[in-house]
DNA sequence: TCTGGGGTCCTAGGACCC
DNA sequence: TCTGGGGTCCTAGGACCC
């Protein structure tokens, strides 16, 4: 099946997000050309306000260039998130009544799955429903417009959605999607940036009547074959991609661009350092962690470099991750200055950090619960980005006389929220308790002889020794205080 | 004019393992 | 001793989206 038999699909957008937002606040600024986005030298504008749309200026361009375009009495505004958020809320529960089956592809668009939803899907009933969305987007955020798509597929509802923007509810009945998107430039579509147009012109087309013409092999040869193909099925409206409600972040990154270039190393690293605690905040918050820290460099002359490393454990620890990216920011190239770094962590899983092995002293007495306490944040050891797969881990037996300490932990633990202390799990390695914590993932610490192959062991999800046979200790977390101490190992 | 910040996905080459 | 093919992981860069 490449679409579906009906339109569907609906796609909303709204209309010009920002400053719309601002002008429904600040009456002042109704009728007069408004810039939301970056408002100092470097800064690009992020929404720009129909009146001000009309003097050339959009979304991404420097504002320091639409200011030469804009006249005397254009606000120039800095994003308020909180307010935008919230009108987007509101939205986003009204399309929740809609269907259970809502893709929130960004703070001002989404898609529904009408079919999901168990609404008729004939054109004129869709046309209905979508027409009542608007009326309601407008009382319930007080002003704000949307524009609406629905059609057989995500490509077409969006196509239809900008289709009469500002304010408008397209339909496109099922066996018309070709006489809608031939007549169109070919970067309508999505995932034709700029390079694609570029290569494409050298081709002769420009609408995605002329993508239609070509033959699939030549756009593979040029395009690779994800992106050629992909192409090939565009023009032809096929696409039955799902509307899907929730994905899971694979990356978190922060970065920013200062207002004049950097070049000394001191503050480079000062920049390192609050980007990884941006970062570290996140994943922690998230219950997230992830093995793979990325420094990225863009020089005074925009040339972008990144340079990345794999350790061995999953990191959400702010001095790890600072201490990672700026023995990176060595490899980097860095001369005639920096005008933004950014860090970011990826290969995200639900495992949370593993200490290695944990200091002979607090082997013998009550287990620490708090995390950093433990942690051997002498950076410089499981982090050695040039090495990869420095093998900190278990790669020899360890003598199995010598009672040593050591942390494994595992996870997921579906849509649970753990806490620290709380829980016993036996194995081969003796009895451990819970140590961190967070939804989704457990850390569980041991103690006692060892007969593992060294001092640490992760296990995965699917570890056969974490099924629920193994694991008959799990208590549920609300019988147990918060703060309790670990159950005394027996 | 001079180019933000948050992401996603794809490609290509090399290392390594079986 | 020579040859090989597939799969996975890692790194770097690029294109694209909102």
């Amino acid at each position: 099946m490449s679409a579906r038999p009906s339109p569907c699909v609906l796609h909303l957008d709204l209309d010009a997000f920002f400053a719309a937002v601002e002008q429904r606040d600040k009456p002042s600024l109704r009728g007069r050309p408004v810039v939301v986005g970056g408002i100092d030298g470097r800064g690009v504008v992020a929404t720009a306000s129909y009146e001000a749309r009309r003097f050339g200026v959009h979304s991404a361009m420097a504002t320091a260039y639409a200011r030469r375009l804009l006249p005397a009495g254009t606000a120039y505004l800095v994003p308020r998130f909180e307010a935008y958020r919230r009108s987007s809320d509101v939205v986003m529960g009204l399309l929740a009544r809609l269907s259970p089956l809502v893709e929130r592809v960004s703070i001002d668009e989404a898609y529904v799955d009408l079919a999901a939803g168990g609404h008729d899907t004939s054109p004129a009933a869709v046309e209905e429903l979508a027409q009542a969305l608007r009326a309601d987007v407008v009382t319930g955020t007080g002003g704000l417009t949307a524009s609406v798509g629905i059609g057989t597929s995500k490509l077409v509802a969006k196509i239809a959605s900008d289709l009469r923007k500002p304010d408008a509810v397209v339909v496109v009945p099922a066996g018309e999607e070709l006489d809608l998107l031939h007549p169109l430039a070919v970067t309508k579509l999505g995932g034709v940036g700029p390079a694609t147009e570029q290569k494409l012109r050298t081709l002769g087309v420009h609408t995605v009547g002329d993508l239609y013409a070509v033959e699939e092999a030549t756009l593979v040869r040029m395009f690779g074959s994800a992106h050629g193909s992909g192409l090939h099925r565009l023009a032809r409206a096929l696409d039955d991609r799902p509307v899907v409600s929730s994905r899971d972040a694979k990356s978190v990154s922060a970065e920013d661009t200062f207002p004049t270039d950097l070049t000394s190393v001191p503050a480079l690293h000062a920049e390192i350092d609050r980007l990884a605690a941006r970062v570290g905040e996140r994943l922690r918050s998230g219950a997230t962690a992830g093995r793979t820290v990325t420094l990225k460099v863009r020089r005074h002359d925009f040339s972008t470099a990144t340079r990345s490393a794999t350790l061995p454990q999953p990191v959400d620890d702010d001095a790890v991750i600072a201490a990672t990216a700026r023995r990176l920011l060595a490899l980097a190239p860095t001369d005639g200055g920096v005008r933004l770094l950014g860090v970011g962590v990826s290969g995200l899983s639900d495992f949370v950090q593993t200490e290695l092995a944990l200091d002979e002293a607090s082997a013998d007495d009550q287990p620490a619960l708090d995390i950093e306490e433990a942690e051997p944040t002498e950076p410089t050891e499981p982090t050695e980005p040039t090495e990869p797969t420095e093998p900190t881990e278990p790669t020899e037996p360890t003598e199995p006389t010598e009672p040593t300490e050591a942390v494994t932990l595992f996870g997921p633990v579906a849509d649970r929220r753990w806490r620290a202390g709380q829980d016993v799990h036996h194995d081969e390695q003796g009895v451990g308790w819970v140590w961190g914590s967070g939804r989704g993932l457990v850390t569980v610490r041991f103690e006692g002889p060892r007969t593992g192959p060294g001092p640490v062991r992760t296990f995965r999800a699917d570890d056969p020794a974490l099924s629920a046979a193994d694991t008959p200790d799990w208590r549920d977390p609300d019988d147990v205080p918060h703060d309790e101490a670990p159950p005394a190992l027996g």
